[in-house]
DNA sequence: GTATGCTTTCGGC
DNA sequence: TTACGGCCGAAAGCATAC
């Protein structure tokens, strides 16, 4: 049986919660920003409503940078607030949950969902349905949002994203092709400005024409799986499944350093709250790791890592103060530059008292 | 050679 | 003129075991 994939997207959404807890704002160019504390304005805009990005300003645009362009234009600066935003996110896919067959949050602010069930796999009903669930996560949290339906997660995705803010874009089997071929390479889901440039070289702009590229030369320069996949995708026909996430799969701390720096003390120094916030969560969760990382931005923005992985699950990070020296001594040893920023990253997750995950298959 | 697991990098929001 | 976060998941790249 075809199915009808649907694609959940809240419109800007940390700015649109701000709106609406102070709808004084709207008409504003509002912008929700990640300070950093390094210098009064470092940071980046982490979203902004679209009355700021008619003015040139999105997000991740440095705020000093951003506020150039807004000179004059009465902007809003709202740190960002997330565990308001988490509460939100949270009613709303519960909104959503209610209405769909399988649902699958993917972000803060989106999710697929499976209708083939309640839509009789049919796209017209597909629709009206789709159009009750924002309704409803209006009246619930006065939000608005676009949806997406097509025959698969990417034609679904790139619906979502048509029409925006407020959408709802119905992309049905038979107008797949005509939807899909025309629009550029980087808007499809899973291609960023390196592939697309990659692309590029090979004289593939649209989807249309990843279509009809030739697959050696995709395999050549992307490896098999990749290659697969943008020419499936490319046609809509990528048969993923909308499947409820588990737990997470890696957690993680990071914060900018009050200043440049090749001390690997100096950075686990000032490392230490994130660790110990990221320890309270673990512990709370229950929630124990076999893989620690140290990850480290340098003053040019490339990112570096070092990791190690122990034997057995280890339930204690604050133990771990010895081993992330070493990581971020390794680290900032091999660097070619000073690190900006430090964090770290715990993976291989399994919950205490669970341990049938690790040795079920063995 | 193939399967598997770990490390590092990439890309999305 | 420049300006620059904090997460997440996934895949490539590499090493090792058989």
């Amino acid at each position: 049986m075809a199915r009808v994939i649907g694609h959940v997207d809240l419109d800007y959404f940390y700015a649109q919660v701000e709106e609406v807890e102070n709808p004084s704002i709207k008409g504003k160019p509002v912008l929700v920003c990640v300070f950093s504390g390094r210098t009064e304005d470092s940071g980046v805009v982490g979203t902004a409503n679209y009355p700021a990005r008619e003015l040139g300003v999105g997000s991740g645009m440095p705020i000093a940078f951003a506020k150039k362009r807004l000179e004059g234009k009465n902007p809003v600066l709202i740190p960002m607030h997330h565990q308001k935003y988490e509460a939100v996110s949270e009613k709303v896919m519960q909104v959503v949950r209610e209405r769909v067959d399988v649902l699958e949050q993917t972000g803060i602010d989106e999710a697929f969902f499976d209708i083939t069930e309640s839509s009789a796999d049919d796209f017209s009903r597909a629709r009206n349905l789709a159009a009750s669930i924002k309704t409803a996560i209006l009246e619930s949290q006065g939000l608005t949002a676009s949806i997406g339906l097509g025959q698969s997660k990417v034609v679904a995705k790139m619906a979502s994203d048509f029409s925006k803010p407020n959408g709802l874009t119905v992309v049905t089997p038979e107008s797949t092709y005509d939807f899909l071929s025309p629009l550029p390479v980087i808007r499809l889901y899973g291609v960023g400005p390196k592939t697309a440039k990659a692309l590029e070289d090979l004289n593939v702009r649209t989807i249309g024409e990843l279509m009809k590229a030739d697959i050696a030369e995709l395999e050549r320069l992307f490896g098999a799986k990749t290659a697969a996949y943008l020419h499936n995708a490319a046609a809509g026909a990528d048969d993923e499944e909308v499947a409820e996430k588990q737990g997470a799969t890696q957690l993680s701390r990071i914060i900018t350093l009050k200043s440049d720096t090749r001390d690997a003390d100096q950075a686990l120094t000032e490392l230490l709250p994130a660790i110990d916030d990221l320890h309270r969560r673990l512990v709370s969760k229950s929630i124990s790791f076999r893989t620690l990382s140290a990850m480290g931005i340098l003053t040019d923005l490339s990112a570096k890592t070092k990791s190690k992985t122990f034997d057995r699950p280890v339930e204690n990070l604050s133990e771990c103060k010895g081993e992330i020296r070493e990581l971020l001594q390794e680290l900032a040893s091999s660097a070619p530059k000073e690190l900006r920023r430090a964090g770290i990253r715990v993976s291989g997750l399994s919950e205490k008292g669970d341990q049938t995950s690790l040795t079920q298959f063995q």
